[in-house]
DNA sequence: GCGATCACTTAGGAGGTTCTAT
DNA sequence: ATAGAACCTCCTAAGTGATCGC
């Protein structure tokens, strides 16, 4: 896979060398911490002939970082500040034509493509936007009027029936109506890999032990001797029982689903009716982590209203708590566009009630952040020349800074934040590479220069890469790693928010994530351009589609699961191939008979023959590399998510623009979820815009 | 100035529904 | 008609980055 002007291979082990890493890291991290301790003396850092110093370190147990040297303020910088002129005089768009684009409103759709593709695009975060903002917001107001119904609680645990039990060491045992629900948390996941890690169990166990009565607790000592197999295939049935329904049974069912959804779904912002997001609280049940989770296992608590903090506007008719409950708070803070809110207690972070994609000021906040991206594009040769530049810093500090957002630029990487230590799992972006991750060859496979990537990222998915770097990018990383070890960071001189502060004085609104929005939209668009032939009838273009959206999730390392039926359905297709080949070598023999035998009489017939089997050959040889192509399609795309990106990288206006240029119905690209999360970009972008 | 907190975007999986090939 | 693939919706975890408050 060359697309992108690098070689990335897509590997499946999503897990491999977590367990590896993560014991090797505990031991390091207190010797790194002693040795932080005892650096009360300036320590020396030499980069070439040069010397700096580094302020002593003042690390604390939980973070991992060591403080940074103070940052040089930079000359005002030259993108920045004519960018910022440019925004400044500007003229952004009003919400007028978001107006009209509610269809539900009746107002008359806004044909004014030419405004709405103007270069500009809102107002980012610069002060004096409320100037050309039609419903004039003072700065940080995100409403006006905010009326709900309050979130939708997860109806109350429901006891199993009398004959199915739970047995303790092979003896059936009645529990309590809390710690039976907990039972029921892990019965129903019995079948699932989680409750064979010992994390997981351990986890639950604990947790479980917790919530059991004084008597419980007494009886039910190990896990191994709970069997929960009873309650599992009560589960199971009863699911059966459901999928099993007559047709009417389930329509009903749905009819109510349906009218809480039209009860509590919906708000009203700004006298619109807006669809929310999630308005159900989030069920009790075990905490599921991703990769190898230091929490996986623990129980979730059911939320009731009293720990429910809600978001309305003064002057509506406020939400009513449940019968006998009341909210934990009722607030009134327009500031903040979330509807209800809660503090969840295995990582003791908040969790929100939010509006949907489709609501105004979602779709509003989308545009906005394509729009960043688009600036990007007129500044980023400067970035990049200027990046150049500092891998030669006199200063390590911008030396690190320079080579990862170097990274982040070509790779797509995250900007990589800190995280707590043992509370997730370890995973890294850039800022928070270790030496570990990374191997160096100065030559391998015919490049130069080769730094091999590996390691788990968001989610714990593996990022496996081998590229070819420039040559100073190669010696700076050789004089990164001198001296470490490998589970210290890459990047020790850098944060993120030495990053972004940096990023900010090159562009306004600029941050680190804006490169891969940039990155994957310009992509998209460069594709589009490359592989689109107006020949082609709609179903290959919508092949062109697919692989430039591939090109972007191939950069941005979107991957799913393998299908489950996948390894049967590509064993189907070789034995296809298999027999094709047989086939082809079939045909080469029958060519050379009918040469041979040519070569014999120099008979008319036999020359015909020859000519014959030729053709047969040639048909048979094409099948085969027809079958071959759409082999490594399949095996390529097997763990490819494309939706990931096409949701929230990719420049809706870029698809569109596409579709209206080569007559493809926008449908064909965007199911009916996506046409109304993008309902602003499918009605102001023309045939004509460029991103 | 810095860790903690908060708000918001980005992410893959589960499970249901629809489409397609046989 | 049916099974399995493909698609879609929902769910909530896991990121990013700004702001808060000491």
């Amino acid at each position: 896979m060359t697309i992108l002007g690098f070689s990335q291979k897509i590997v499946d082990d999503r897990t491999m060398g977590v367990s590896k890493t993560s014991e090797v890291k505990s031991s390091s991290r207190k010797r790194k911490n002693d040795l932080e301790k005892g650096r009360d003396k300036p320590e020396v850092l030499l980069v070439k002939e040069l010397e700096y110093t580094v302020k002593p370190s003042t690390v604390k147990g939980k973070k991992k970082k060591p403080s940074k040297v103070k940052e040089k303020p930079l000359q005002e910088n030259v993108i920045s500040s004519s960018l910022k002129q440019e925004a400044a005089d500007g003229k952004g768009l009003g919400s007028s034509l978001w107006n009209g684009i509610q269809a539900e409103e009746g107002a008359a759709p806004a044909s004014e493509e030419t405004k709405a593709t103007s270069p500009q695009g809102p107002a980012v975060g610069l002060e004096g936007s409320s100037r050309w903002e039609e419903e004039k917001k003072e700065d940080g107001v995100k409403w006006m009027q905010l009326e709900h119904r309050g979130p939708y609680f997860v109806p109350p645990y429901e006891p199993l029936p009398e004959d199915v039990q739970f047995y303790y060491d092979g003896k059936p045992l009645k529990l309590s109506l809390a710690t039976e629900e907990i039972a029921t948390f892990y019965a129903k996941m019995l079948n699932h890999e989680y409750t064979t890690k010992e994390i997981f169990q351990n986890n639950f166990f604990h947790d479980w032990r917790k919530e059991m009565t004084s008597e419980e607790q007494e009886i039910i000592k190990e896990l191994d001797k709970c069997d929960f197999g009873e309650i599992h295939r009560y589960f199971v049935e009863k699911n059966e029982a459901r999928k099993g329904l007559p047709k009417e049974e389930k329509q009903k069912l749905k009819e109510e689903a349906d009218k809480i959804q039209e009860e509590y779904g919906y708000c009203i912002l700004d006298g619109h009716r807006e669809k929310i997001g999630n308005f159900k609280t989030e069920p009790p049940g075990l905490f599921r982590g991703r990769g190898e989770h230091p929490k996986m296992g623990m129980l979730k608590k059911r939320i009731m209203p009293e720990d429910v903090i809600i978001n309305c506007s003064k002057d509506s008719k406020i939400p009513e708590p449940p019968e006998g409950h009341k909210w934990k708070e009722v607030r009134f803070d327009n500031t903040v566009t979330w509807l209800a809110s809660w503090t969840e207690n295995i990582q003791n972070t908040l969790k929100y009630i939010m509006l949907n994609p489709s609501s105004k000021l979602k779709g509003e906040k989308d545009w906005e952040k394509y729009e960043v991206a688009r600036r990007l594009k007129d500044v980023v040769h400067t970035i990049r020349a200027q990046y150049r530049k500092d891998w030669k810093s006199k200063e390590i500090k911008k030396r690190q800074r320079a080579v990862a957002l170097y990274f982040i630029d070509k790779l797509a990487l995250r900007a990589g934040n800190e995280k707590e230590e043992g509370e997730t799992a370890d995973t890294v972006g850039c800022c928070s590479l270790r030496v570990e991750h990374i191997q160096l060859h100065p030559q391998l496979d015919g490049q130069e220069h080769v730094v091999e990537f590996d390691f788990l990222g968001k989610d714990s998915i593996r990022y496996y890469n081998k590229v070819s770097v420039e040559k100073p990018v190669f010696k700076n990383l050789q004089l990164f790693m001198k001296n470490k070890d490998p589970t210290e960071d890459l990047f020790d001189h850098l944060s993120t928010t030495f990053l972004n502060k940096h990023l900010q004085r090159l562009m306004d609104g600029l941050t680190a994530k804006v490169f891969r929005t940039y990155n994957a939209s310009i992509t998209l668009q460069e594709q589009l351009k490359a592989l689109t032939n107006p020949e082609d009838n709609i179903a290959g273009k919508l092949l062109s589609y697919n692989r430039a959206n591939r090109a972007v999730a191939i950069l941005c390392n979107h991957q799913r699961s393998i299908p489950k039926t996948f390894a049967k359905s590509m064993q189907v297709l070789q034995e296809k191939i298999d027999a094709k080949k047989k086939q082809v070598e079939e045909a080469q023999e029958e060519v050379k008979k009918a040469e041979d035998e040519f070569k014999d009489t120099k008979d008319a017939k036999a020359e015909l023959n020859v000519e014959k089997k030729k053709k047969l050959l040639k048909r048979l040889e094409e099948q085969l590399a027809k079958m071959n192509i759409q082999a490594t399609d399949k095996e390529e795309n097997k763990q490819i998510a494309l939706g990931t990106s096409k949701l929230n990288y990719l420049d809706p206006r870029i698809t569109v623009a596409w579709c209206k240029k080569f007559g493809i119905p926008i449908e064909r690209i965007y199911n009916k979820t996506q046409r109304e999360k993008f309902a602003w970009a499918i009605d102001m972008a023309g045939e004509d815009f460029e991103f």
